[in-house]
Parts: C-alpha cells; sequence; structure tokens
DNA sequence: AAAATAGTGTCTCTGAGACACTATCTC
DNA sequence: GAGATAGTGTCTCAGAGACACTATTTT
C-alpha cells in the first residue's frame, strides 16, 4: 500500500465540501395480537404497528429542539468507528431497550434540503421485533413519548422532517419483503403454528393462497424453506396455545428461496 | 417554521463529527450480443457484462492517484446540491458519455476503514444499458480505460476499495431483481421477440419455466405485465430480425407484478 | 430440399381453488 | 352437546413439464 500512502499525500479532503453528518433511521414493526375476547383461548387479531417516538420539545440543553414537538423514526447520528447498520442497533437499544432484532436497510435520504440542520444523508432500515420485546420499551432522553401506530394512524400524525416519504418506503418494503422472503420469521417464535403463520402475512396479504384455509394448510408444510418442527423420537411437536385441540408446531429453514414473476 | 428557527440558532453542526465525503457508484451492467456466426440470420449468444474503468496512476495534477491502475465502478463525489442519484446520472454521463438509463440504488457502503482517504459514504447504484448505448461510452479525465467484463473476469481484476463486495452485491442484486421485477425490459428494445426476452433471462437463470422453450413460449403471452405488440389496425406486429420466419413482437405494460414465496 | 427460428399438439400429472366435512379438545 | 381451532375429502379445471411435431421463410 505504499502507492497509496504517497498517493494520500497529494489528497486534500478539504477540496470537497463534505456532509453536515450521517444519520440512521429505524423503522421498527411490530405484530400487536389483541384478544378479541377477554379469558381463555381466543382468536387474536393481529395488527402490523409501527414504532414512532415523539421529539422533545426542549433538548438536554433547555433550549427548543428542531422539530421538536413531530413524531419521528428512532435513530441518530453514526459515529465515525462504526457502520449505520450498527448505529441503528445502538440506537435502537438505547432509546427503547431493544435488542435482538431483524434489521435491514432498504433506503438513503439525501434530497438537499430535507433536514434543516444541513447537508445530511440518513440511512434508512427497517427493523422487525415481536410483541413481548417492546414491553422493554422505555422513553428515552431527548424522546419524551414512544409508540405504536396502526398504518393507517401513522399519517394522520405530525411527522419530521421527510419521514413521511420515509415511512411510505419502509412499510411498502416490509410489505414485500413479507412475501418475498421468510421475514415473517421475524414476528413469529422459533416454533409456530400453520395459523400464526397465516395471521401473519394477512396482515399484509389477502391473496387467496394465504386467505383460503385449504390451500394454505396443504400447501405450506409442501414449501422447501418451511419444516415440521420434531422432538428428540421424531414425533411432531404440537401445542395447545391457540386452541384446545393442539396443533403441529414448524419452523423456518436455512433455504431462502427466490420467487419470479415469470414461473 | 418558526419554532425550528429558533431551534437552529441553538444548534451546533461543530458538536458532531462529520463525514469526509459523500461518493455515488454505479454498477453498470449491459448484455452482449455476439454473432456466433458471421454474416446474416445466427443465434446470437447473449452475455451479461459490467463496466468498469481503470483508474489512472496519477491524477489531473500528475501525483500519484488513490489505488490507481486499479479498475473500480466508475462514481465519484456527490455535490451538496444534488442527490447521489442525480451525481450517479451525472457522473455516469461524464465518464461514459452515457444517458438514458434504468438507474437502481441497492447498498450503502460505510465501513470504517474502506477508504483510505477518510470516513467515506457510498451510495451504490446499478444501472443497465443496452449494447447500441455503450457504444457512445469514451474514457474520461481520471480514468486511462472503460472496459466491459464477464461477471466470472470481474473477480480476476484488481479492484480498488472495497469494490469486490460492491461489486459482489450488484451482481447479486440485478439477478434477483431480473426474475422478480420487469427491469429486462432495460436490456431490451421497446418492442422485443419472446426469444430475446427468454435470451435476456437466460443469462441469469436456468429454471425450466424460462429454459424450456414450450413453457416459456405458452407461458409468457398470458402474463400480465406482457403485451402484443399490434399496429393501427389491431394486427399483431412482427420483425425478421432474428430469422427467416417473421416472429411477434411484446412489449411490457405498466402493470408491476409482485412475485410472492407462499404462492 | 435443407436449414434455421418460431411456434403448436398432445399427454400426464400436479396442484390451485372452492367449500363442505371431520377431528380434537374443554367446558 | 356446544363451541372453538385444526385440519382433511372431494371435485373441477388450469397449467407445469416433457418432447415431438408443424409452420414460415430464405438459400
Amino acid at each position: 500500500m505504499t502507492k497509496n500512502e504517497e498517493a494520500l499525500k497529494h489528497y486534500d479532503s478539504s477540496k470537497y465540501v463534505t456532509p453536515d453528518g450521517y444519520t440512521s433511521d429505524i423503522a421498527v414493526f411490530t405484530i400487536v395480537t389483541e384478544p378479541v375476547k377477554e379469558e381463555g383461548k381466543a382468536p387474536p387479531k393481529r395488527t402490523l404497528k409501527l414504532m414512532l417516538i415523539q421529539r422533545s420539545e426542549l433538548n438536554s440543553e433547555g433550549e427548543p429542539n428542531i422539530e421538536g414537538g413531530k413524531w419521528a423514526l428512532p435513530g441518530g447520528f453514526v459515529q465515525p468507528d462504526e457502520t449505520a447498520y450498527e448505529a441503528a442497533i445502538r440506537e435502537l437499544s438505547e432509546e427503547t431497550g431493544i435488542d435482538q432484532i431483524h434489521l435491514k436497510h432498504y433506503g438513503v435520504y439525501d434530497k438537499p434540503g430535507r433536514d434543516p440542520r444541513g447537508w445530511i444523508i440518513t440511512n434508512a432500515h427497517y427493523a422487525i421485533v415481536t410483541e413481548d420485546f417492546l414491553g422493554k420499551r422505555k422513553a428515552a432522553d431527548d424522546a419524551n413519548d414512544v409508540n405504536l401506530f396502526t398504518l393507517e394512524e401513522v399519517f394522520q400524525l405530525e411527522l419530521a422532517f421527510d419521514h413521511r416519504e420515509v415511512i411510505h418506503d419502509a412499510i411498502e418494503m416490509i410489505k414485500k419483503d413479507m412475501v418475498q422472503t421468510t421475514i415473517a420469521k421475524g414476528f413469529l417464535p422459533e416454533e409456530f403454528t400453520l395459523s400464526e403463520l397465516r395471521d401473519v402475512l394477512l396482515t399484509v396479504s389477502d391473496e387467496p393462497y394465504i386467505k383460503e384455509k385449504s390451500i394454505f394448510f396443504r400447501k405450506t408444510p409442501t414449501l422447501p424453506f418451511i419444516e415440521l418442527a420434531v422432538d428428540r423420537e421424531g414425533n411432531p411437536k404440537t401445542t395447545r396455545r391457540n386452541s384446545y385441540r393442539p396443533s403441529k408446531l414448524y419452523r423456518f429453514t436455512d433455504s431462502e428461496p427466490i420467487a419470479s414473476i415469470y414461473t
């Protein structure tokens, strides 16, 4: 690398205008299951929701905060010694106490003027967490409220910066990825029933191969990326958490399929 | 926005460390058709290739250039008054003379230490151009050579920065998008024959629904995003460019399908 | 007639799709 | 038995897949 070292001596970064900041934002999705009836086994209603934080009116120094009072995606500035992906994990943990999550980059936002503070580039991710992880959430320093909203409610809010666009893209992306990849597993326990998987998929799609019970129940066990969960003796595992009648448990395999529009 | 104006007075960007640069890189793909036989109607062989530039040994001031001599994706620094997407279009036109292209963001590269010049964030795109556009290509100031490589040849080269990873991701992404979206149209004329479409798809996939002629010829005309090209009287248009027997022309419609792994 | 691409005919077998039915369990 | 989820039976029809065959044109 001696050639490069010499080249570096002649490189002057001040020749170029540099960005004023690089931030990492995260659209945190969860599926909330609400028991329709109180008590007992019930057909819980599943709803896909997005977590937002309300920016505080004042910053830590007691001065007015940028876009204070508006709702925004959790996130913050990336440090020079980390990637935006790592920053996302760190911020999520700082701001909400969430760890262990499925996290994926889905877009960059760099339109001039999108942030009043200057030339700020935002690397956007979406995250998938299960409901129980959100129990751990807590409000952090410069956020005075953390809340979950349905995909309809979100756009009724006053949103900070260009987060309307950023959130819109996140929703489109997760809806697409939900049927094109196996990210549905992020919303489910390791081992799940076919009904549970179907309910998760129903939050984003009404296609007959999901909606029609008989098609889904017959087809899904044959898919290459899903397998029956078995115990040490090779007998199918079952659960009664959703019904009195035991139902079989399944798990995702390691194989990642590729869907095609030409099939 | 008066609340924000007040907040801005208290905002000090120098509190944060800022990146040393924001660049936009482009993986330009093209499909080269090489006639197997010279002269006459032939079954041309199609190959997917990637365009790279060789970084010059010396910069415009005659001093050693960073990563000089190595092969790299075309690209460069984003200006504060443009998006990386706009920069990609500009650079592509500057460095190679290409305009009118399909361009898509596919990744961000921000690992600390990836660029010896400092903390540099790269926004990566892939582009699809037809062969004839590449006729217009020209070498630019700080690139002393522009060339096309097959996907195998690429990884034999000495590549600059972390472009091995950036290029690897581009290839994976275009292969996926080729069967999951209608980007194949970027490699084809407005109106194309089924054989032409099939040959394009065969550069990335060997699945039977593409490979098996009878399946592909029967299935494709029924797909919702492909329609027969007709003239003013409603008669199917034909061409003889690939054979003596005229073959029907097709076009992509506006509809964008979503593939699913659960179907 | 030969040769080359562009299709179609035919047959088998799987599986999508619709909807009614059965199974297993608790209360 | 009522009621709830978890599945299965059955029927029809579309289409995947394999491979041989026909069609259209120039040399």
